[in-house]
RNA sequence: GGGUGAUUAGCUCAGUUGGCUAGAGCAUCUCGUUUACACCGAGAGGGUCGGGGGUUCGAGUCCCUCAUCACCCACCA
């Protein structure tokens, strides 16, 4: 009768793993217990997480950042090093407001409702509340990062180091006012960095325009694809060794429409190719004519108004019409004329807004710009000085590549939702810009002269440029200890506008590069490859993964199989697999407690007596050295694999096992420790509920515990259990093969057999293990102890088959290895181990082959009697 | 146009400086009520590493080339 279940009532915990019943409850353990502040006495170990957008909820993708910034923060902190996580939430500037906006509009409101101030305080309450839950799904995530230190970009601390630093470069001379041809969206009515506009491929036409000669001497045809333009035309330029129109350099056109006669001249930027070889020049509204009109001196006619409009300066009949309606205006007009020869279709990219898809419009703005070239000198150089080591290394020359053709930086906005920026204008003298942080006012005296703010913010990319020295504080006792910080980990689409901006800001305020190295991730993407976006809605939200399979299960299945800066898609049955490991880490420790009893004092040295115990040791101390050289060196992946077949393949399948036939229990402990400890920063909520749950802990914390530290194993007794292993693999491959039944294997004067004889039996599905003085049976083959297993004579033939099989490939591995041996260049040429290692694989390959034909020798001979 | 990455088992992907018979998870097939776990155990099948050249004693790994895909940068008015 089984009455198991009736009378065996002793694991404490239940069967599985819920995850959900413990997590937030640990988290709160850590928080309390200060265990994320940084204490350690080692080096330092730094973090200054990229602060999400406070604007929304957090995404999967986040859930993979969450994991590799916090697995090397935990990992560094259990090895004793000074570890700071530090986090902090971004107020996104544009990105938020641009949200916001959508906001308002489901209300049928608009930011034009609004003063800047109203909007920026509606914007920091609406922000404010967002905070709260993604600080909440940062805590689900298990991010070990020191609360304490929580930095928002509009803190004080963030929006004083941003003054600053604008100040430092006011004085230096390295930021200047200037009116320039800006990325402007007429919609959102701000502009836009180079880097923010979103180039799309659109089909349109490419209209071929005559423009005649003011000496009558002929006609120049131009080709455009924005006719409307032309109201704006300064100039033509073609190439100077351009032989059609050498002729006509220094001439002058008369343009259709506005009869204004401009130059012809010639400038190298004339691709000979395209079009007709001619270009209009429209400098206040196209970059290229733009840098040609400065080289020739042209002026700059602004046809087009910040609102999208036709301005004052066009023709009466066409002010006020929008782009679009100009450019069908303008066509006509010119058909009528007949001033155009032909039109052509064309595909082509044109900028965008990222936000709302509206064409960018290159308008003239007066802006704060910085001097991009003195600031990107030294981070050149100390990029090639490898003073920064990037995961992956090609990301190095790709940002070298950027900075070395870097141009000045617009860090004006016309929004309100941003840092101020502390500079006034002289009322009455438009020349006169002073520096000051009184930005709370919109008007200032300063020596009986009246000032007027700015009334822009700066570019969030410009008060992010500081953040790794200003979350810090620049000169204090954090910063002293922590810059430069160890670890930046971002995606790969901030490394132009953020890591670039970093690198450079962090050299010249701070004096020294902002982090010791740049781990670029990989995006998650949808399951099927694609993108997840909103719009298709395959945006997977991580918190119901949580809810379902545990965070730890969300962050080790989503960094699993991942390499830095390859996108991949989201894969749920990594998380399962992650989940099912969880739950096996879970099993270890249940079955490890009921082993240990109540009764159990742990003493971390105690000895290994049996060869599986020294074997396991031996695989702990291993397994800790490979995990560690893998995060050394940011392998994630990597690291969780061998973390994860240490534990079910090593552990749970072999160790446990054999443990069942042992008396032991220091050895047990000290493993499940050193599971925990291995495991904690891949799966910190299950490895933790386990620790507060042992008898033996205390009230310690496994996250503040060290690192596995070496353990005395003897190898000897370890490779008898693998001899052990070799034997139970081929038995239970002869049970299968043969399909035997429960058979007994025999063995003569084997001491370490008759050792692990249950321990066998158990593993094989044997009868028993037996030492008897002679026999026959079928012999195992793959060890080198002798041992048989007792059959009846109806399995024979196919054993002989088998035999056969095996014997034909071992065959062929001794004749390749020959081959090799054989080769002269092979064995002066290759490395003395690879080769002694191939002389060693020749010898035990023959010594197996030996062993079979022997095998087959008795089964010959047992058949021919 | 320039650049980067990818292409390995049915699927999703590892494979660190060239060196054991190329691996994992999932899927498939067979067997299993062994005192932690069926979110389990034992086994099996499955790949000429995108094509073609080359370097080398030796190439999934390095070089050239072609093809396909993805992304980034620059833009042709």
């Amino acid at each position: 009768m089984n009455n198991r279940g009736d009378t065996i009532e002793l694991m404490n915990l239940p069967k599985n793993y819920e995850s959900n019943q413990y997590e937030s409850d640990i988290y709160a353990l850590w928080e309390k217990s200060g265990a994320f502040e940084p204490t350690g006495k080692g080096k330092s170990y730094t973090i200054v997480m990229p602060p999400p957008n406070a604007n929304a909820n957090l995404h999967i993708g986040y859930a993979l950042t969450a994991a590799l910034e916090d697995i090397p923060a935990r990992y560094h902190r259990m090895k004793g090093e000074r570890t700071l996580l530090l986090p902090g939430a971004d107020h996104a500037g544009f990105e938020t407001q641009a949200v916001y906006e959508k906001h308002l509009a489901k209300e049928g409101k608009s930011r034009f409702d609004f003063s800047r101030e109203e909007l920026y305080t509606q914007l920091y309450d609406f922000v404010a509340t967002n905070r709260n839950s993604f600080e909440g799904q940062i805590r689900s995530l298990g991010v070990s990062c020191d609360w304490t230190r929580y930095t928002f970009t509009l803190d004080e601390k963030i929006v004083t180091r941003a003054y600053q630093t604008f100040k430092q470069l006011w004085d230096d001379g390295l930021v200047y006012r200037g009116e320039r041809l800006v990325n402007f969206c007429t919609f959102h009515g701000t502009a836009f960095a180079d880097i923010e506009v979103e180039y799309k491929e659109q089909k349109t036409h490419l209209w071929y325009l005559k423009y005649p000669l003011v000496d009558g001497s002929g006609e120049l045809i131009v080709a455009t694809t924005r006719p409307e333009t032309m109201l704006g035309d300064t100039g033509v330029a073609v190439h100077p060794d351009d032989e059609r129109y050498k002729q006509y350099i220094g001439k002058t056109v008369r343009l259709p429409l506005t009869g204004r006669e401009v130059p012809v001249v010639a400038d190298e930027f004339v691709e000979t190719g395209f079009g007709t070889g001619a270009v209009k020049l429209t400098p206040a509204h196209d970059q290229n004519d733009y840098d040609a009109a400065e080289r020739h001196a042209l002026p700059k006619i602004t046809i087009i108004t910040h609102e999208g409009k036709l301005s004052d300066e066009a023709p009466e009949k066409y002010r006020g019409l929008s782009v679009l309606e100009a450019r069908k205006a303008v066509v006509e007009d010119l058909e009528q004329g007949g001033v155009i020869e032909k039109i052509e279709d064309l595909t082509h990219n044109v900028g965008q807004c990222y936000k709302c898809g509206t064409v960018i419009e290159p308008l003239l703005r007066e802006q704060w710009f910085i001097d991009m070239k003195p600031l990107a000198k030294p981070a050149i150089e100390a990029l090639k000085a490898e003073k920064i080591t990037f995961y992956p290394a090609a990301k190095r020359d790709q940002l070298i590549g950027y900075l070395e053709g870097l141009r000045d930086w617009n860090i004006s906005r016309q929004i309100a939702w941003g840092i101020p920026i502390p500079a006034f204008q002289n009322v009455d003298n438009a020349e006169d810009w002073i520096f000051d942080e009184r930005v709370d006012q919109e008007i200032i005296e300063v020596d009986g002269k009246t000032y007027h703010r700015d009334p822009d913010v700066f570019d969030t990319w410009f008060s992010s440029s500081s953040w790794p020295f200003a979350t810090l504080g620049l000169g204090s006792d954090d910063f002293k200890h922590h810059y430069p910080l160890s670890l930046m980990e971002t995606g790969g689409e901030i490394l132009y506008p953020w890591v670039s901006r970093m690198i450079m800001l962090g050299l010249y305020v701070a004096g020294d590069v902002p982090f010791r190295e740049v781990y670029i991730h990989g995006y998650v993407m949808a399951e099927d490859g694609s993108k997840m976006s909103k719009s298709i809605g395959n945006v997977v939200d991580p918190m119901p993964v949580i809810e379902e399979y545990g965070s730890d299960a969300l962050r080790m299945g989503i960094i699993a199989g991942r390499s830095p800066a390859v996108n991949r898609g989201y894969d749920p049955r990594r998380i399962e697999e992650a989940r099912n490991f969880c739950n096996k880490i879970w099993n270890i420790a249940r079955y490890a407690e009921n082993r240990l009893g109540d009764g159990y004092t742990h003493a971390p040295d105690a000895d290994p007596t049996t060869d599986a115990e020294h074997w396991v040791l031996d695989k702990l101390q291993q397994t800790t050295e490979v995990i560690g050289t893998h995060l050394d060196n940011y392998r994630f992946a990597e690291a969780y694999e061998t973390l994860y077949h240490f534990v079910w393949d090593d552990v749970a399948d072999w160790y446990i096992e054999a443990s069942k036939s042992e008396k032991g229990g220091g050895v047990l402990g000290h493993v499940l420790e050193g599971v925990l400890k291995l495991a904690h920063p891949f799966a910190p909520f299950v490895t933790e509920t386990i620790w507060q749950t042992l008898a033996w802990t205390g009230d310690s914390i496994l996250a503040t515990q060290s690192w596995p530290k070496a353990h005395k194993a003897d190898a000897k007794k370890a490779e008898l259990f693998e001899a052990a292993m070799t034997i139970v693999v081929e038995a239970r491959g002869l049970v299968r093969a043969l399909g035997l039944e429960k058979p007994t294997l025999y063995y003569t004067d084997v001491p370490f057999l008759s050792e692990n004889a249950e321990l066998i039996t158990r593993l094989t599905g044997l009868a028993g293990v037996k030492e008897v003085s002679g026999g026959a049976g079928l012999h195992l083959t793959s060890t080198p102890y002798t041992c048989w297993l007792d059959v009846d004579s109806s399995v024979t033939e196919a054993h002989v088959e088998r035999l056969e099989t095996q014997k034909s490939e071992q065959q062929l591995l001794v004749a390749s290895y020959e081959k090799r041996l054989a080769n002269k260049s092979y064995v002066h040429q290759a490395p003395k181990h690879v080769v002694e290692q191939t002389h060693q694989q020749l010898a035990d390959t023959k010594a197996a082959i030996t062993r079979i034909e022997l095998e087959q020798a008795r089964f010959s001979g047992a058949s021919e009697t």
